[in-house]
DNA sequence: CCGATGATGAATTGGACC
DNA sequence: GGTCCAATTCATCATCGG
């Protein structure tokens, strides 16, 4: 049990004991304070009239305070052709030495030059290392901030958005230095750059001087070129970019349905591999979140698909990947997929006017013992088929907690190791080992539908003959694991990142018990894995060939009447790592090619 | 402290209809 | 277009008993 990467980094102590929780809360505040300071330094006014909020609002962007307000004066109150306006003023008015990144929609900044293939963290940061960005005017005024203002505004003036930046400090703990800071966005700024080169000529002029003097011949389009690209070809006009849902919900294809008409996808060359990524979420997402998701991931389409297609539960997820979709195969045997199928012995105190084939989701929590009681009583009132109204109760019921007919009028929720069978785990997969019962239902609430998975990634058996390396994040209880042991891929080794110890010890003791060859090493806080650990893990194992992973959706379910709060939320925004850490696996592996 | 329990809607989408 | 209705949803929190 020598294994070196199990040992911690005392480097790391620091980043454990920071406080989340108020740190989170405080990041609310901080985007009007840094938009009020930065009003406040561009021009003094009294924000009384009504255009003041829609200034603030792009002052808060990074333009500045007299471009917006000529932009308001030929625009009207019309967001998205003031929007268009300042960032044709901005591009033709900026002086480099001033601002070497111009202003974009939407939380894009432009960074020009650089390519991803010339290291990761050093380039970008010599440009501000001196200090000499702003104006002398500018650093009297933030005498008066407090230091996370300061460090904001200094951000922010750098030509990051507030918002962007307030979520890198969130992210990298009050302590981080600039530096850590730049590297963070540049991250994020990597996976929504494109791999598109310069094509109008007439821009080109205008926008040389801002790409620094490294002169790359390949230059990723920015995103102001992205914005009036889109628009040239109408694509842009309303909100039109809005991913839909197909109906039926079958993604590429599933082996139960005939699904005709799909004639292979080309992926963006961004999204092209090594490695092969995964990513799973909710499809049921508050507005725009998918948009942001995919832009994240080089724009690769989701894929939609409804676990009800493979087994009885309904199950309607959005799955980003980089992996071929044909020849796809699915597990054997091919699970159930009615209720009554799956379980038998609720067949026979079905009611006949319970017309449910399927469950919905499974979710976290069950159905409580009350409620299985009032049940009981208001149709046992009657004999026979109770009238429309009763039946129509007990059936909202039944849909929303996912009862089943367990005896004569009984309804009872789902037995944790039923679900365990839906989702496609082994039975008592979660069972034993020190977790509650309650836990186990949160656990597999919180998991892959497995034989859904396994057949997205059952392309890879032929791919992989000998075995995989694979970088698996937010691991759960090992869904992804799972899925690839059953296609029966080899596993030579998992990394598998995952906050939960007891989901962590799930997925050893399967681990252990399934015979395997290979090597499990686990990882408990995403912020472990920075740039020299994963470098460290590629050059011992060789490379991950698959990273995979669904990042928390707490914030995005619908299920959350608390905090659905966005990709932004507090767990949501774990997002964020994982393409943080797909990129850095990419730009390392495409240094060893 | 741990585990179980019950109360707590809104956001979003799609369809029917006007 | 608009408006209503129906259906669905990887959840959070305070509280209580052991």
């Amino acid at each position: 049990m020598a294994d070196p990467f199990l040992t911690k980094d005392p480097s790391l102590e620091d980043i454990d004991d920071i406080d989340w929780t108020s740190e989170d809360e405080r990041e609310i505040e901080d985007i009007p304070a840094v938009q009020a300071a930065a009003a406040k330094i561009e021009a003094s006014s009294s924000s009384v009239d009504p255009c003041s909020k829609l200034i603030q609002h792009f002052v808060g962007m990074g333009f500045s305070r007299e471009l917006v307000e000529k932009a308001i004066e030929q625009n009207g109150e019309d967001s998205e052709s003031i929007l268009e306006t300042l960032l044709t003023l901005s591009v033709l008015e900026t002086s480099p030495s001033e601002q070497p990144y111009s202003s974009c929609p939407q939380e894009e900044p432009c960074v020009n030059g650089y390519d991803s293939s010339s290291g990761y963290d050093e380039n970008i940061l010599d440009d501000f290392s001196d200090g000499g960005s702003w104006s002398d005017d500018d650093v009297e005024n933030m005498v008066s901030l407090s230091p996370k203002e300061r460090t904001l505004l200094s951000l922010t003036k750098m030509g990051y958005l507030a918002e962007e930046a307030s979520m890198a400090m969130e992210r990298c703990g009050p302590k981080a230095t600039i530096e850590e800071l730049t590297d963070f966005m540049c991250a994020a700024q990597m996976a929504r750059s494109e791999a598109t080169y310069w094509e109008e000529e007439d821009i080109k002029p205008k926008i040389k001087n801002l790409s620094g003097e490294n002169g790359k011949q390949k230059r990723k389009m920015c995103a102001y070129d992205m914005y009036r690209k889109k628009k040239q070809k109408g694509i842009f006009n309303e909100d039109v970019e809005t991913i839909r849902l197909p109906k039926p919900m079958v993604g590429f294809g599933v082996p139960t349905e005939i699904c005709p008409e799909f004639q292979g996808r080309t992926l963006p060359e961004q999204a092209i591999g090594p490695p092969y990524f995964y990513y799973e979420n909710v499809a049921l997402a508050p507005k725009g979140v998918w948009d942001t998701i995919s832009r994240f991931l080089y724009d690769v389409e989701p894929e939609f698909v409804d676990s009800k297609y493979f087994c009885a539960a309904a199950r309607k997820r959005g799955y980003i990947h980089n992996l071929p979709v044909e020849n796809r195969f699915p597990l054997l045997p091919i699970p159930p997929r009615t209720i009554h199928e799956a379980l038998p012995l609720t067949k026979k105190w079905w009611p006949s006017w319970d017309t449910r084939t399927k469950l919905n989701c499974l979710q976290t929590a069950i159905g409580s013992a009350r409620l299985s009681d009032r049940i009981r009583k208001a149709v046992e009132a009657y004999d026979g088929e109770p009238p429309l109204r009763v039946q129509k109760y007990v059936l909202d019921e039944c849909r929303k907690w996912n009862l089943v007919w367990v005896g004569r009028n009984k309804v009872a929720p789902l037995e944790p190791d039923e679900v365990e069978m839906l989702l496609g785990f082994p039975k008592n997969h979660t069972r034993g080992g020190g977790i509650s019962r309650t836990d186990r239902y949160k656990s597999l609430g919180n998991s892959f539908q497995v034989d859904t998975v396994a057949y997205h990634l059952s392309v890879l058996k032929d791919l992989f003959p000998n075995g995989m390396n694979v970088l698996s994040l937010f691991s759960g209880i090992g869904g992804a694991e799972v899925a690839l042991h059953r296609l029966g891929i080899r596993l030579k080794t998992v990394v598998s990142v995952e906050k939960s110890e007891v989901n962590r010890n799930i997925v050893r003791s399967w681990w252990e018990q399934t015979n395997q060859t290979g090597t499990l090493i686990d990882f408990d806080d995403v912020q472990q894995l920075n740039g020299d650990r994963i470098e460290q893990l590629i050059d011992s194992v060789g490379g991950f060939d698959l990273v995979i992973g669904g990042s928390p959706c707490n914030n995005l379910a619908g299920s959350n009447r608390v905090s659905r709060d966005g990709l932004e939320g507090k767990e949501s925004a774990l997002f964020y790592d994982y393409i943080r850490i797909l990129d850095l696996v990419k730009c390392i592996m495409s240094r060893y090619q």
